[in-house]
DNA sequence: CATTTTCTCAATCAAATGATTGATTGATGA
DNA sequence: TCATCAATCAATCATTTGATTGAGAAAATG
């Protein structure tokens, strides 16, 4: 009767059963790109039978948006996590920087699979609706940020808060690639000179 | 004896084909995506059998690669095109930009198709031997052009080069995106006033 | 305990897909 | 005129791949 099962495949609830699917998948999306991404192997990566995957996540089309959500929450979540009330716009801009950091070095995949879904968005509306304003917050926040730093003048008075925006976002997402990566430092150094005021006495 | 045939199948010298294919490669990859290339698409895009497709292009491998080389081919047409030998950095700067301008207008999947293979020269050495040497000349213009303007006092003395010639590339390159195409003017305005000297007088 | 719900898998399907085969056509040159 | 070769295609193959079916085990519920 075998009271114990050595092996028992303990059972995982739902959530985490999907939890575990999406960041299986974003693992094998940097691996293989959107373009090599199998059903298959995210099953096997999570040990489960594609059956099951299927009865978790109904397609591949599903899948792909609960990776979406998934970058969206971990997002979300690293913003909650640094409040920026109180701040100076200067400081605030460094601790943009700073959670940039983070990300790359705590959660590498994120920014390597939102560039994939950004450039999936332009062929599929129903990840555009969530990757498009997930992307927009983020250059949203450097836009604020830019503002109010024109306005106390710590930055320089003629930027453009959209486009400077954009720029800063550009720049660090092109930082994730590995080839590009040992250049992280000296970028965000040079945003900092591009966009501070220069004071003779600032550190 | 009808001379003239209406429907005969001109029958294409061979690197007439190729470039065919790869142009008509290239306007797939930017409707469907690298994940959404089908060798039967192209094929049919460009007029032939699959059989033929293969018969000049052996693998979907070979296929992007040579995607890959075309786009070099182009970005070297292009480049030849606009001789800056005699120009001021600043000068030299903004014809890039004038050139990047007319890359978008004329062949707006060039840009689109690139960051794709860019992303794609992480897993396949193949193409990465194709396109990071490309990419890394387009990076290295910029860092020479920062340098002689830095030495002739147009641009700001700070600038680290190889840093902003960076975030240049990759600000430009995010311009691409459908959704971003309206800011590239706003982007290269803010480009020149983080880089170039406030001259009261400069026009 | 009985019933229901949740979760899991082996087996299988149907379609998609990269590639090949074997034959045909037209041009070129001897 | 005939042999050769580049170019082409219809038909077909062998896998891959997303998805389904039907059955069963564990947990929750009553």
């Amino acid at each position: 009767m075998c009271p114990e099962q050595a092996h028992i495949p303990r059972r995982e609830s739902g959530d985490e059963r999907r939890i575990a699917i999406a960041h299986a998948a974003r693992a094998l999306i940097i691996e293989k790109g959107l373009e090599g991404l199998r059903t298959r192997d995210i099953a096997e990566r999570v040990g489960i039978n594609i059956a099951t995957l299927h009865y978790h996540v109904p397609s591949k089309e599903a899948l792909v948006a609960l990776v979406a959500a998934s970058l969206r929450d971990d997002f979300k979540a690293q913003a909650l996590r640094h409040p920026k009330e109180g701040l100076d716009a200067g400081a605030q801009l460094r601790q943009e920087f700073n959670e940039f950091r983070e990300i790359v070095a705590e959660m590498p995949e994120l920014i390597g699979v939102l560039s994939e879904l950004v450039d999936l968005s332009r062929r599929d509306p129903t990840i555009a609706e969530i990757i498009l304003p997930m992307q927009a917050y983020w250059t949203g926040q450097f836009t604020k940020i830019f503002r109010t730093g024109i306005e106390d003048g710590s930055f320089r008075p003629d930027i453009d808060p959209a486009g400077a925006a954009i720029i800063v976002t550009a720049a660090l997402s092109d930082c994730w690639r590995p080839h590009r990566r040992p250049s992280l430092e000296p970028v965000i150094a040079e945003l900092e000179r591009a966009f501070f005021l220069p004071v003779s006495n600032q550190g």
